[in-house]
This record gives structure tokens, sequence and C-alpha cells, in this order.
DNA sequence: GATGAATGAGTTTTCATTCAT
DNA sequence: CATGAATGAAAACTCATTCAT
């Protein structure tokens, strides 16, 4: 089982270009490796089977994306700024590369449990950016310090997801990256009309 | 293609039954006719297809609960209490039917596109009824008259629904009602640390 | 099994007309019982099964034809006449109903071996009387006394059956009794340059 | 879609086999696989679909069977010649592979009119040699030169299939080949009683 | 007699994976 | 390392026929 060489960057991105293009249940494996330029078996010498290639294609895009976030993190001073870093990020991850939003927002999606868990597994790494992102607000006493930090979590990660899944659904159509920050305010102030904090 | 009686009804429930036991990809046509104690041949007398009854799933149940919140939602004066009030619902909806969550919550999204677009045209009826609420929050002052209320349905949408999520990936182990005054309170006060509470 | 009574002769109508618009394979029970105006159950209070009724259909359109085939041919004194008169209204039959040209000619030939020999049955009674001319024709003279007669009857209707079953597939679309003459001078005379003409 | 190969005969063979033997309405692909020893879905990288296989079946026996007619023809100086030339091989053929004649004279006749046609458009190729042998008799004099020649080229193939469907549907029991001549004279000079031609 | 809701057997095709070369 | 031909399991859907009313 190599996981490295030329051959397994072209595989992986070969696999982003076919489920972007035709969609998961059109992404044959034989369809892959004719994008990819190889024979079908050699994909089972770079990866086990197809879950494993797509866990790859996720693990591969997703865990440099959170390591680079997670060092841009630690070059902000508060967690307002982390968090708004964080949802930039995010956002403009997505923009620099619609094919891998359509594949991690809607095509990754319609998969069995067992992938979506290993899916999750990697998510896990970017579950705990946020919680550390919490936690600091909390200390520093901008967030709210009776607040329930897993509701947090998932409220910030829900707002996020379905604001890309719609961009994504809307086919691109409008500039995600400048939601950025209107979806960051909102988070941190929320729906009622209090005096601007931001 | 009879769309009501008895059988139509059993077929509906059998198939959220099954779903929730076996998986999605798991639940062939033929283990759902018999649980239901019909025929193979009889679910296409009263569904034209495969899609078309797990269509119809999400349809029959979420429908006459949108409809039903939507009634809720008319007797309740301000916005405030009318998203708290929808909040409540839902997440006391899924608790009620456990299956019906694990379906909803995690088996429907692994479907093609096709399926999801028309669960979308359902969906799009409930989130009709938050931007009535947002809207009407703008009126009375107590929602910031400056969001974006596409941003802000996505939020408060989005929020609910990883909330429901991550509590069947959990085995459905805390209670999720509970956590309906909480999320609400989240919603409509951001993260930050303000000091009143609504 | 009512073999009589005006449903009888509805169901035999509706399924020339079922079958010679939607083709054999597109023709089912429920189809026919619906154009007929009757309950598919109903269909089975005057039929055995399917089979039974597509012979029957056979039957009822051929069989009257072929008497009255016989009685018009009673009438001719020679073969040569009897001859012309057969392939005339064999023509002519055919052209009277164009819907049930297309059932016996195309649909009704792909069917199993089991109907087909059925209708082998029905056919034999037609091609005994072109046994009666030929021998008739051999009595006479006027047909070669050394020719194979089975041989004979294969050209006969060989030829007979092609030209109707290629105007069929035409479309109808040039005159069929007019080739009676043509085909009748053809049969007797064969291809060669002869200087006597029928 | 390989059309070449070891594997590709086998299973043209095999499907010739099998529905011989079984009719066509029982020739499942799996039997045909199995006959060919050749996994169900080997029989995909050969052909399009069963269809795709079953006027393959037709074109490669009857392809070479037209080609090589018309080399034979080419070698004969008379229309007559020609003639008897053409019903001599087409007869020999059938008798040669009693399989083949079973299948292409009552099995392949019982498809639907989708793959008819496609068979038609072979044997377009066949009715083009029938076609020149009439002109040619028709130049030289020994054919009449009056007649209409899509009426006699249906007569002569009418008469060549009904002669040998009738051979087949009776089991092969007598001598095919030895009818050729008597079926050529006979459509040479028809059925009257004239002085022998041929 | 007439109805029509219900039955359930039966088959083509796809595609992830293997392994001889 | 790489190839790609071959494998074979697995599932939605149709429709002739029945029978309780």
């Amino acid at each position: 089982m190599k996981r490295k060489g030329p051959k397994y960057d072209k595989i992986i991105d070969a696999a982003v270009s076919v489920i972007a293009m035709h969609g998961y249940h059109q992404s044959q494996v034989s369809k892959i490796a004719k994008q990819a330029s190889v024979a079908d078996g050699t994909i089972y010498l770079y990866f086990k089977n197809k879950e494993d290639l797509l866990v790859s294609v996720f693990n591969e895009k997703m865990g440099s994306f959170i390591e680079r976030t997670g060092e841009e993190l630690r070059e902000k001073s508060s967690a307002i700024e982390k968090l708004s870093t964080l949802i930039d990020m995010h956002f403009r991850l997505l923009d620099d590369d619609h094919e891998l939003s359509i594949v991690t927002q809607l095509e990754l999606r319609q998969t069995n449990r067992a992938l979506r868990a290993k899916i999750g597994e990697v998510l896990k790494r970017y579950l705990v950016l946020i919680d550390i992102i919490l936690q600091e607000g909390m200390n520093e006493g901008v967030f709210n310090q009776h607040m329930d930090t897993r509701l947090a979590r998932q409220m910030i990660f829900g707002t996020i997801d379905e604001t890309a899944t719609n961009w994504v659904m809307n086919d691109h159509r409008y500039n995600l990256p400048k939601l950025a920050q209107p979806v960051h305010q909102m988070l941190v102030n929320g729906l009622s009309n209090n005096a601007d904090v931001s």
C-alpha cells in the first residue's frame, strides 16, 4: 500500500474531478482510473479499496487545511479574531476549489454510515479547533460563560456548513467569502437587536 | 396509484422501520414489503417507484409536522416565542419517534441528488416558516434589522439540524427537547457575553 | 367460460386495437380490459388465459374469413380463377382492416412457439383451401402435374404472406389489392419470359 | 466493447445453442454465459446488452453467408444459374447447422420490433443479391421484362423462407437441400403446365 | 355475472475487486 | 510496479392471474 508517489496524488485529484463532474453514484473506480491515466488495478496498489480512496480524498484535502487553520489561529490573539479567521479560511478554501466544494458539501454525504463515520474522524480535529476558540473566548470573558460549549460548537459548525452547502446548491452563484464577516457577526451577537459588538 | 388506504400507511411506517433498523442501502423493497406484510408488487400499487416511496415517507411525516408547526406559531404573539416554539416542536418531533429521527437525520441524506432535491421541496415550506419569524422579529424590532435574513435562516436551520444530527449519532443518549431552550437562547443572543438573557 | 355475448366481442376487438396501437409486448391484459371497458377479471370469464384470448383473436378474425373464402371458391369453376380469388380476398381482408393486418402480419408473430402452434392449427384450414386449388389445377391439366404440391403450397402462401408483410411494414403506403393480379400471374407463370400470359 | 477474441465467438455459439435448445424466451443471459463457460459479466465486455448479442448472432452467422453467396454468384454466368445457386446455398446453410436454422427461422422472430428492425438491416443485403439476379435475368431476356421486381423478390424470398420454416417446424425430418432444385424450377416456371425450361 | 385489489415469481445489468502476465 | 480482462453477487419492477365481495 503505497501512500505516496506522483500517482497517489493523481488518483486523489482524479477522484475529486470525477465526483464533482459526474456525482458520487456515477464515479466508478474505472472512471477515476481513466481520469488519472492509470489502470484500474493500480488504484488498489495505493488504496485498500474504494472507501479508503474516498476517505483519503477527504483526508488529504481537509487534513492539510485543518493544520493550516490551526497554525493561522495560533497567530491571532483573541477568540473573536480566531473565530473570524476560521470562518474566513473555511469559506475561502471552498471558494478556491469549486470542485472540492461540490465533493465535500454534496457528493461525499450520500455515502454509507461507515464512510461518514471515518470522515467524521477527520472532522473531529476541526471541531477541536472550534472548541479551543470557544474555551478561549469564555476565559477572555467575551463569550457567555454559562453556555453549553457542545451546543455552541454545533451552532458554529452547523451555520458554516449550512451556509456553504446552500452556496454550492446555488451553483456558487454568489460570493461565499464575503459572507464570512456577517456570519461571524451573527454567531457572536445572535439574531437580537443589541448594540453591535463585533 | 392509490395514495390512501390502510396499506398506504402500513407501507410508509414499514419503510421508516426498515430504514432505521437496517440503513438506507440495506432497505430493499422486498424487505419493506415483508415488514408491511404486503406483497412486493403491492408497493407499486401505491407508489410509482422506490424513490417515490422514500419521498412520500418524508412528505407524510414532515408535511403534517410543518402544518402543525405553522398553526402553533400563529397562536404565538412574538417572534421570540415563535422561534422558541419552532425549535421545541422540531426537537420533540424527533424525540417522539426515534426511528424517524434516524431516517431523516442520517439515512435519507445518503440518497442521490434527485431524491434530495424532492426532499428539499418539502423542506422549503419549513424554511418559509423561519423566514416569517425572522421578518416578524425585525418588524417588532427585537431582531437586528440589518441582518441578512438568508444567512439568519441558514444559521437557525443549520444549528437545529446539526444539533439533532449529533443527538442521533450519539444514539439519542441525552435529552434533545431539553436543548431547545439553550439553543434558542444562543441563536437569539449569540456567543457573546451579553448582560441580557431573553 | 362464456364464449359468446357482447363482452366477448368487445374484448376481441379491444385486443386487436390495443395490439395494433401499442405492439404485442405492450399489450397487457389490463390495457385490453380498459379498452374494452370491462374489469381485468372479466376477461377470465370469457377466456382461459391470455394465450387463449390471442388465439381467439386470430380464430375469430381468420376463421370466418377462411369460411367465406371457401364458399367464394366453390362458386368459381377453374383453378386459375380460384387462385386469383384467394389472393384477392386475402389482400382485401387485410386492406379492409389495417389494425388487423398489423396484428396478424407483425405482432402475433413475436409470440412463443406454443401460441404460434395453435395459430398454425387455424391456418391449416386455409392451407387446405390452397391444396384443393392445386389438386384441381393439376386435374384440369393447367398446373404442372409433376410438381411437389407441398412446395407449391409453400410458394403460394409464402409469396402472399411476404407480400402482405412488406406492405404492412411499409405502413400500408401502397395499394395491396392491386397487387393481387400481378402476384397471381407471377405464381402461375413464374419468373420466366413465357409467351403466354394467363 | 471488444468485438473480437476467442470468447466473442464462444459466446455467439453458446447463444445459438441455448436458444435452439431452450427457445428464445428461456434463453437468459446467465444460461448463455454458463454454456460459454464465462461469467455473466463477461458477456457485457463483448456486447452492449442482450439485444446487441442477439443482433450480433444473426449478423455473424448471416453476414459471412451473404458475402460468400455474393462471391459465389459472381462466378455464375447466367441469372438462372445464380438463382439456383442462391437457393441451394441458402438451404445448405440451414442444413449444415440445424441449431442455427431453429434460431433464425423460429426463435429470432419472436422478438420485439426494434430487434427485428436491426435484423432486417442485415437481411437487406441479402435481398439486394436477389434484386441483382432479377435485373440480370431481365436483361438476359430469360425473365419476364414486365414483372414487378419488388413482387418477384418477395416471391423468391417468401418461398425460400416459408419452405425453410416448414422444414424446421417438421423437425428437419426431410432433406431440405434436395428441395432447392424443385423450388428453383417452380419459381422460374410457376405453377402452370408449360413445357419445362429450367 | 362482474369487479379490481392483491399477489409474487423471475431477469438483466453494473461494478468493485482480483490476479496472471 | 503496472496492467486490464475477467469475475459474479445483488435488486427493482412487471404483469398474468386469483378470489373475496
